[in-house]
DNA sequence: CTGAAAGCGCTTACAG
DNA sequence: CTGAAAGCGCTTACAG
């Protein structure tokens, strides 16, 4: 517990265990076997080591070694099921195969993602994996010349190989279940709204894609007044549904979690009027089924898309690759309470 | 574009700026000035540097610099509306204070979170901050041995200063509403239910304590049966209510959004003897106030705590000392849907 | 106004 | 079985 006024470094243990610092570091870094170091002095080290609270100098390993194992990623948010999820899972996961994981939260802005990926290389890092980035080819090309593995996440790049949901497969089953309910529970199916998103947005585009697609399938013709893809906000969906109130059937396909936010504002100014309308939602959130007139929600598998893109570092892979990964839908029953689970995308 | 086989120096720019490298280091981090480098060489500088991709070695940088402006925290969770927005409000205050955050999320697990403290030590962090850790008084052990400060957030320890939310008395107002709405919609208040959370843990004891304080302010008491703290996660407080089925007016406090997703499952399986249920919940969600049935949430000042802890990185103060924020009270109209606010705490 | 040089704390071939 | 030594890429007094 003393307060040393310098950290403790292998010197010091070399000092107190009466060995050389080279065989300190060796026992500390676990290649001391391979220098055939006796036990005895491995026992005695470790045992300094531990009283003296040693930590390794990150920096100053690193800066010696060739590779630092250290993977960066950067996400748009944390306070977002979805990316919360993809974080979190990250860790875990590039823990549990011997790297060390950085991530870092840019909020969807273009300038501190850039800053944060240029920032993951000064840390070293053998990749960067770009997730939900607004600019990754930016990235990308920053990286490459830097000498550095980038990989893109959730949204796609060109240059750089990529890993993304099946979005517009995903979108054609949401729409379609949103529509066979409207069917089911009111007798009538005319063309949905698309709330939130935005799109410039790849995966927005794809998921209207899917949107109409499945219109389309069906012969229905979607007005362009129903496209309000008014970027991610709560707010901004609230408002553009704000003036709208439903004087008969209504269906709405909600495009991210942060829209759902604005469309159960607006829900709650309805009044009696809100048991017209049902909705379905791309991304899931744990509440999200318990919400009055929720027919469903897209699932994306994180875990598999995680797995994918961990298995792409360090290997080399076309840039401009794009691996789909197919989304779960969950239905919900007409209570708009229990939720079940069914396949899509 | 072009691949490097070696990362790009500052002997690389040096030579091709035709510069020395000392020049170099103090025109790409800022001294130059001091140095009173001519603004040309600057400029030449930069542009060398702009054009090779240059990124600074941090390993290299930290290693020879004596602050290292890192600041590490250690966080249970990511997926969760509060931890996710602790996570992401810290890494956006703490660079606009200059410094730049590690954070690394430990999923409730002590080892973990012990590793992961030692880890922020190995990488220079100045100051550790522990969220919500179960065992912070070890990681300050360690990180004291170390010479570096510790903070606690969320969870108080007793070997550092700690930020916590006033978890009594939030939980008192909560109970006071969930009490007086049972009241209002059904004409009687007996005794609510505790749900959730662990009682070994320090917020979820003052939180209990909180909850008993205001029944028997009322004169109600409580049961020991009601009290229901099976830990933080859904199935168990799903688990926990499974058997019982309300046959009058049934008042919860849930304790954790993560218990919450637990109860909102089991009222699912009410039918309609759902509508005898009330509950508030400690902790916010976006979506709760929509959920049927809830008529309140403390949000924790998550913006207040963070300033306040950020204010004591660098600072003394004495190891114990438990600095206790407000909470909110966010009030839920009778339908269900429109949310109110209101102070508590 | 600018450069040569020392040194941060490690790791690892190399030489016993 | 083990140590002395070089060097990773920077920063910063120090000396012009």
């Amino acid at each position: 517990m003393k307060k040393t006024p310098r950290r403790t470094t292998i010197y010091d243990i070399a000092q107190l265990a009466d060995a050389s610092p080279s065989a300190v570091s060796s026992v500390l870094n676990g290649t001391w076997k391979k220098r055939r170091i006796s036990v005895k002095l491995a026992e005695r080290v470790t045992q300094v080591a531990e009283a003296q609270g040693y930590a390794v100098n990150a920096q100053a390993s690193l800066l010696r070694r060739e590779k630092s194992n250290v993977i960066g990623m950067i996400v748009p948010k944390y306070d977002n099921r979805y990316f919360g999820q993809i974080a979190e899972r990250f860790e875990e996961m590039a823990r549990a195969r011997g790297l060390f994981p950085v991530v870092t939260c840019t909020q969807r802005d273009p300038e501190l993602e850039f800053e944060a990926a240029k920032e993951l290389v000064s840390w070293q890092a053998d990749c960067v994996i770009s997730t939900g980035a607004t600019d990754p080819d930016r990235i990308s090309a920053f990286c490459s010349a830097a000498g550095v593995q980038s990989l893109n996440l959730d949204l796609p790049g060109t240059a750089a190989p990529s890993v993304v949901s099946d979005n517009r497969a995903g979108a054609r089953v949401l729409t379609a279940l949103i529509l066979d309910r409207c069917a089911a529970e009111f007798g009538t199916s005319g063309a949905l709204r698309f709330v939130g998103g935005r799109l410039s947005d790849h995966n927005s585009a794809r998921r209207l894609e899917g949107f109409l697609e499945e219109h389309r399938a069906r012969g229905i013709e979607v007005p362009e007044a129903h496209v309000l893809a008014t970027g991610y906000s709560a707010d901004k969906a609230a408002a553009a549904l704000s003036g709208f109130r439903p004087t008969g059937p209504t269906g709405l396909f909600v495009n991210s979690t942060i829209a759902l936010e604005g469309v159960v504002r607006w829900l709650g100014e309805l009044g009696p009027a809100m048991d017209l309308v049902r909705y379905g939602c791309f991304d899931w959130d744990p509440f999200g089924g318990y919400l009055p007139g929720n027919v469903g929600m897209v699932e994306q598998d994180v875990e598999a898309m995680l797995s994918r893109v961990l298995g792409m570092v360090g290997e080399e892979a076309p840039a401009g690759e794009v691996s789909y990964v197919p989304c779960l839908l969950r239905e919900f029953g007409a209570d708009g309470v229990s939720p079940r689970t069914g396949q899509g995308g």
